[in-house]
DNA sequence: TTTT
DNA sequence: TTTT
């Protein structure tokens, strides 16, 4: 667990939706969540006002990700803290692709939600509702990574890039294995 | 120049390689460079201590994309603040591709070289040796962005991704339109 | 405004109190606000629930100090980042005093309401409320720094040290004068 | 060890002088450094060079206080990233005094040396010249805070504070005692 | 896709 | 002195 270098990210940030929750062989969970930031900045030849949101990947593991999949809903702000890391994967023409995520985990990850009074998820009764989730019909353990991710693949299809299988699986907040 | 939200990373490694500097039309500098951080630690199931580098693309601007031309080299070590940037290109199929980069720039960009007395290139007599950045023989108001990439894209190939031009080109340090 | 080092502080959390805002000689504004980060634990020992709240003195300069008089108020929750300072006072026995603050100034610092819908002062006809804030009643000009700290002396005391003057004035925002 | 808000100091820069290592009665280890940050700017009155040097008091224990006292040095360069404390001590006159520090510990704590090869401390067989750090005469376990504090007055007093006993021991590495 |  |  040692290191060589800083890489460090920050983010402070609204979710473009739900977060995703899977789990993987080992159980341990996985939250997949978009967060936003924005910039916006008078444009010096037109003088409009105007606004560009970068939009980031973020994964969280572990006890983070439990968290995150009970509390963090569409629109929630949330402060986060990881690492950049890009994973290489094979499109359908099985073309090498790259894609950047920030890593939430372990030791040096952080995740807060921000804004107060339950601006997130119920966290009453309603928890039935929640079932598109970490398939809550069939006991975690059962939930490994491969099928989840042929599912996504179209929807993901129109957005970035598919969802690559962690072939490698990051570690776990228990694990000793690093990303 | 407002902004909604925090997209902070923080960077502390070693370029894989040369910065390359390009000019955009408006004159301003791009520093493309490299950085590498890793992780070690000792595997649970084999014993064995393993490493895994990560490897940053981090594009500098404006003064500092110059003092990164100037002074970085291959191996050196910097510390890097900048914003996570994905951009949209096309890939010679004209299929849509993604990359992100740290983005170092304006008045939240931070470059700081590390390790102190001259680990990067001489300060003195050889900035002659310079020539194949910034295409000294032309002004650099010439030099402008496209045909530049064409150039790094066979090499970039093997890499991770090629070089997209900056269509909507990043803020020079004196400019007021953002990334 | 070159550096040597690299020195930033970034804290998320609440406000004790409203900010206090004074005007420097030059009319730059400075708010001084409080934010408390607290850390939560079991007891290994007595295997109770324990807390300890961090309490952080937080300088902020020219826009940035009048967005804050004009939004912050007691129980904002604030995204700040900036730098720490340590300034020499003496005391009213005239012994070298110091304080640690973290000033939040010019192109690198940072500030950003979290918590999204109006949870800061109204933003609309309750100005007036604001009224022993920078001294409406006279032009911000006349405010002067020092008398001011006279009269927070007194309760200061009771804190944990007097608020010292500005004798080499931090930079306002169009200044060149660093801290 | 849950938290509410952020507490975050990154410093880069260069100790002011060689590392002051005692050992808590736990046996846990403390390492005191000094570390410098400066900042240079041209007066725009005086059109002169000018420059300010910060000084930041850190404290880092457990594991990253033995690898501090063994490698760096008055002049090694160094990241540390840990958070910001204030604590109240009594001086000469029994009048309440505060001090803040970075501490540098546990999950969140970082230290890192840069500047690469052997800026710091001799890796060979010098490492008998460390016995004025703790003490190796006596073992870790003998050594209590108190009497090396006694020592440590008359120096520091010419400084900024006294160092305070660590009434309430900051939590070592492997405690679940927080600061 | 978020938020203001 | 805040917040949960």
């Amino acid at each position: 667990m040692a290191s060589r270098g800083i890489n460090k990210v920050i983010l402070v940030g609204n979710l473009g939706q739900d977060p995703e929750i899977r789990y993987m062989p080992s159980g341990g969970a996985v939250a997949n969540i978009t967060i936003a930031t924005s910039e916006s900045w008078r444009d010096k030849a037109t003088g409009e006002q105007r606004e560009k949101t970068e939009w980031h990947r973020v994964a969280l593991f572990g006890k983070l990700a439990e968290v995150a999949g009970e509390y963090l809903r569409k629109g929630s702000q949330v402060y986060v803290e990881g690492q950049l890391q890009t994973r290489k994967w094979q499109d359908q023409s099985g073309q090498d692709r790259f894609t950047t995520e920030v890593v939430v985990q372990g030791f040096n990850g952080v995740m807060q939600m921000l804004g107060g009074r339950g601006q997130g998820a119920p966290a009453g009764g309603q928890q039935q509702q929640q079932g598109n989730w970490g398939q809550p019909q069939q006991p975690a353990q059962q939930n490994n990574f491969a099928p989840q991710q042929q599912q996504q693949a179209p929807q993901q299809q129109a957005q970035q890039a598919p969802q690559p299988q962690y072939n490698e699986p990051p570690m776990d907040f228990d694990d000793d294995i690093p990303f």
